[in-house]
RNA sequence: GCGAGAGUGGCGGAAUUGGCAGACGCGCGGGACUUAGGAUCCCGUGCCGCAAGGCGUGAGGGUUCGAGUCCCUCCUCUCGCACCA
């Protein structure tokens, strides 16, 4: 039967098919907006329904016609944009305030758009073309960040160049962005890879290379801000007296500066990566094992803006959550430098705390660490130095080498997921060598532990086991002395310590016979002991920072290469400006060799520059495009410079960045550094790039319930399912069995209490979440699929009905249908469905809104606004469904009403408010028609709807005018039948009217009757 | 462990400053139109209850005439950081 009825529509649709294509062969553009031959809709629509929607929505009925043909209506529409340029961006428009709104720009992968993209990209573009309706000039560009690791790999997998491979996603990337009738403006469109923008990528990196930091610097920038520290470029560095080696003075000082660091090197991706690209010790892309190795690598200065990084972020509107991860990744610590003397130094006599000068770097006999609690120094008992620290060679003494040297060589096998994942177990070694306490003037035990890190602070510590956690599991372990000096209270200065005591306190057994810190509290302590410690030359206040040096060469080919030269005598030279861009070669093998040599290197004619000078062989890791792209597209075809400066001081700053949380410390963190720089050099206008940041939240993939069943079939509920590393298993009774997951569907599951359970069985729980989307798990949605069946307009429409744009949400193909379905009676409320041409309902007519229908008009204006411009766009949808769903019942619906609509929903739906607009009789777009406006008088009602309650509890509802004072409301209430039954006999202890919000009588529990 | 955020129907989510909990959509139930309906339209739908009514915003307590919203304690989940001295 099924089968007959299938195959009865085939024949119907094929026929329309044949009788659209003969039709198609005559009429000149089926495409063509302007052609909409109103006879020709009906044939065309059928043709383009029979063509591509047979296989999805075949049994969609298509006999009342014309219903929502969404495929015609949105190639018209996106033809009609591009052929106009309806969204040409001009420079400047007198009158007009400008508003640059900006997405993040994707990486082009192989892969495709996923539905996670279109979500900033639709809030945005609802955003600009609101505003473009205000009256704002609005700058929305679209790129491509191209250059990077994944399109590499790909590239070396594929045997293909990663040209091709970037242009070919490039290509469909923005075929499916474009798809989405998103209202950018596509002559700015800018692409990483492209010459004439790295060019300027490397024009900016020559300007770091140019620039040093001054931090005492003392300037007031444009805006009458007062900054401290400053970069200066480089002729500027005052050259102290007697260094002869300019040059060398000179390149340790630029904000890019080669460096032999320890770096992370990832042998399976061939390549150094950055401290913010290591999680866990793998790399942040495909997780594979990192080594520390030290390598000859390009680094950026990062750390000299690390305070302004972190005070500027009270300039701009970001999440908090943002900020924090940015203030927590700088990592600022105030606290102490304190040197150590070694005691060995002692022997040849002298005090050795005795008074001196604080010199810059510590010298040999002194060890000197970093802490931020100066004020435990007389509970310091110990040392520890890193493994890899330099006095550590020196000061082992004969009998303690041996294992100092085993555990030295075991640390550095481990890599930094060894040193941070396995337990934390505390290991270390004695060296066999002492220090000085400079407080108790005691001789203390130095050892090594990797618990302690080379790369932050001093790679050294004071250990004060009875105040640091770390220090005293460390002090448990090889028993060594702990000190109380720190108590919550003074009668506690002697209790034991059971656990290391971190929170601030009272000082207690802190004096000698020049110093006593007993008695104050933590604050005090520290002022004191620091300023103690100053006054001898042996400590001084410091500051810390997490934050490290970005390192910024990569071992790769598809980057930006460096306008650098290298002499053959290690002199560092700058390409001049006029060879820019130094353009990658062609290579035909760019695999990574597997060593720390770059691919580039391969390159042996590009390399030579000239006799004496090579071309630096490293290229640019992918942030660098990004750190600058959103100043490219304010001037993206200027030939002279990067941007224009009277366009950038005109467009500056970014208005509205939306992008994910993905980025917050690495491509946020990188740009503002770059901005910030520049802006030293005045080369940009403000110190901010991006005023307004929002994340949207990931989407997940729908919704899936697993069960879990035992090798024999048995199922288990997911409450006794564990995840152990290496699989899932299950504990029955006393016995351990491996599980697997199952797939359930919905219709087998009920809720039970607040579980999932199967509806076969409420004894099982059933595990109900939303999965990230992934390939592995295959419930990735694409775009292209979603745009097929339903339309952009239905896509842009669920990405923002969702949910908040902030929010973490999952996808629901039903929830598509939701909104097709809403815009299906959109399109039936505007347009006559019994009729076989597209022609305006009947019902829609030139009079005058009734008065309930002004009043829905004027809400629906003044609500959806109002969301749009608190970007709530959930919201805003449902008040234009709430609109449609009151005007479908009106017989007669007035065209002013039903225009105020069509403009309310063109910034969600743009093809099809278009549509609707001309056949309302428009000849324009409605890009650019006024926002609708109303009468504030239809907001307010002439009477209202009060509740009145009992006891706090709802028991009835009044009727009265607006603005009726307290005692009309509360007659009223009294009044009311329902309400005065239960009064009866009762006494009022008090009543409580807010005026238009409600009533609330107090009664005695008990009639007094 | 530290930091941030979030817990509301079967589901996604609404709910100015404390003032009618559950807008809107999905799902579900019923009906209409139909040869047919996975189209469309109409009605219903937090839970318990035949009803009257009662109970309901993770749990417990508090403030208040009144708490999803404010305060305290706890639980769960998500994200970020994680031996940073």
């Amino acid at each position: 039967m099924a089968g007959r009825m299938c195959l009865n529509l085939l024949s119907r649709e094929s026929s329309f098919a044949r009788r659209g294509s003969s039709r198609d062969r005559s009429s000149s553009r089926p495409n063509s907006p302007s052609g909409l031959s109103r006879a020709g809709g009906l044939v065309e629509a059928s043709l383009y329904y029979a063509r591509s929607q047979s296989k999805s929505l075949s049994k969609r009925c298509f006999l009342a016609m014309p219903a929502y043909h969404f495929q015609r209506i949105e190639a018209k529409w996106r033809a009609y944009w591009e052929r106009n340029k309806t969204f040409r961006t001009p420079d400047y428009v007198p009158g007009k305030p400008k508003l640059y709104v900006l997405d993040m720009f994707p990486y082009p992968s192989g892969e495709g758009l996923h539905v996670g993209h279109p979500e900033g990209y639709t809030a945005t573009d609802i955003l600009c073309r609101y505003k473009r309706m205000r009256g704002y000039n609005v700058l929305h560009p679209m790129g491509w960040d191209a250059f990077g690791l994944p399109a590499e790999q790909y590239a070396v997998r594929m045997g293909v160049h990663p040209r091709e491979t970037t242009r070919k996603n490039i290509d469909n990337f923005r075929r499916q962005i474009q798809s989405l009738g998103f209202s950018y403006d596509w002559d700015r469109e800018i692409d990483t890879t492209d010459p004439e923008y790295y060019r300027w990528t490397q024009w900016i990196f020559l300007k770091l290379f140019d620039t040093w930091y001054d931090p005492d610097f003392v300037w007031t920038d444009e805006a009458g801000r007062t900054i401290r520290g400053k970069g200066r470029p480089i002729a500027e560095l005052p050259i102290p007296e007697g260094v002869d080696d300019v040059h060398s003075y000179r390149d340790a000082r630029r904000l890019a500066y080669r460096a032999q660091a320890p770096v992370n090197w990832c042998p399976e991706l061939g390549t150094v990566l950055a401290n913010e690209e290591v999680i866990d010790g793998k790399s942040e892309i495909g997780g594979h094992p990192v080594v520390r190795m030290p390598l000859n690598q390009w680094m950026l200065r990062i750390t000299a803006y690390a305070d302004r990084l972190v005070e500027d972020l009270e300039l701009v509107d970001w999440p908090r959550a943002i900020k924090d991860m940015q203030r927590n990744w700088v990592g600022k610590s105030e606290g102490a430098e304190v040197d150590f003397p070694l005691a060995e130094g002692n022997r040849a006599g002298g005090n050795p705390v005795a008074r001196r000068e604080w010199s810059a770097t510590p010298d040999d006999g002194t060890i000197r660490v970093f802490t931020t609690r100066p004020d435990t120094l007389f509970g310091a008992t110990y040392m520890v130095l890193a493994p890899e620290h330099a006095l550590v060679e020196r000061i082992t003494t004969a009998d303690r080498r041996e294992a100092i040297a085993a555990y030295r060589h075991a640390a550095s096998l481990k890599s930094d997921l060894d040193r941070t994942d396995l337990s934390r177990t505390k290991t270390g070694e004695f060296t066999g060598a002492y220090a000085i306490n400079p407080t108790t003037r005691e001789p203390i035990p130095i050892w090594i532990a990797d618990y302690v890190l080379m790369g932050y602070g001093t790679g050294a510590i004071m250990a004060v086991p009875g105040h640091d956690e770390r220090d005293f599991a460390f002090a448990i372990k090889f028993g060594l002395p702990i000190r109380r000096v720190v108590a919550a209270s003074l009668d506690q200065a002697d209790s034991p310590l059971g656990a290391a005591f971190v929170e601030a306190g009272i000082a207690v057994h802190s004096s000698n016979d020049s110093v006593s810190l007993n008695g104050m509290d933590t604050n005090d302590a520290k002022r004191s002991i620091t300023a103690w410690l100053a006054d001898r030359g042996l400590g001084r206040k410091a500051v810390n920072y997490k934050l490290r040096d970005w390192l910024f060469s990569r071992q790769r080919y598809w980057g930006e290469p460096f306008p650098i030269l290298l002499g053959e005598d290690g002199s560092i030279r700058s390409v001049d400006e006029t060879e820019l861009p130094v353009l990658l070669p062609d290579l035909a093998d760019f695999k990574p060799s597997g060593r720390p040599e770059p691919p580039l290197g391969k390159a042996v004619d590009w390399v030579r520059y000239s006799d004496s000078y090579r071309r630096e062989t490293n290229t640019m890791p992918q942030w660098a495009g990004s750190c600058w792209y959103y100043l490219r597209y304010i001037d993206p075809h200027n030939l002279e410079a990067p941007w224009d400066k009277t366009l950038e001081n005109q467009w500056m700053p970014v208005d509205l960045y939306v992008g994910g949380a993905e980025h917050a410390v690495l491509h946020l963190l990188y740009s503002r550094f770059w901005h910030k720089a520049l802006y030293d050099r005045g080369l940009t206008s403000g110190p901010e790039p991006f005023h307004k940041l929002v994340n949207q939240g990931m989407i997940l993939g729908e919704t899936e319930y697993t069960a879990y069943r035992t090798e024999s079939g048995k199922l288990v509920s997911a409450d006794c399912v564990e995840d152990l590393g290496g699989g899932l298993s299950a504990r029955i009774g006393s016995e351990q069995t491996i599980v697997h997951a199952i797939k359930v569907e919905s219709e087998h599951v009920i809720k039970q209490g607040d579980a999932f359970v199967l509806a076969s069985d409420g004894s099982i729980k059933v595990d109900a979440r939303a999965h990230k989307m992934s390939k592995t798990r295959g419930n990735v949605v694409n775009p292209d699929s979603v745009v097929k069946d339903f339309g952009a307009d239905s896509l842009r429409l669920f990405e923002m009905f969702m949910g908040p744009l902030e929010a973490v949400k999952p996808w629901s193909m039903k929830g598509v249908e939701g909104v097709y379905r809403f815009l299906g009676r959109a399109w039936r409320m505007i347009v006559a469905i019994e009729h076989e041409d597209v022609r305006l309902d009947p019902r829609v007519q030139n009079v005058e809104p009734t008065p309930l229908q002004a009043k829905i008009t004027a809400r629906t204006i003044a609500g959806a606004t109002e969301d749009i411009e608190a970007m709530r766009f959930n919201t805003a949808i449902s008040k234009l469904m709430e609109f449609v769903n009151a005007f479908t019942g009106f017989e007669i619906r007035p065209k002013s009403s039903i225009e105020a609509f069509t403009l309310l929903l063109s910034p969600f739906a743009p093809h099809l408010a278009e549509e609707l607009w001309e056949l309302l009789g428009h000849q324009q777009s409605l890009a650019y028609e006024p926002w609708p406006d109303y009468d504030p008088k239809h907001l307010i009602d002439e009477t209202i709807e009060i509740p009145v309650q009992i006891n706090g509890k709802l028991r009835g509802r009044v009727v009265v005018a607006a603005g009726l004072d307290r005692e009309g409301i509360e007659i009223a209430a009294r009044n009311d039948p329902r309400v005065a039954s239960l009064l009866d006999g009762k006494t009022v202890k008090k009543a409580i009217v807010v005026p238009g919000k409600l009533v609330n009588f107090v009664v005695s529990e008990a009639s007094p009757e």
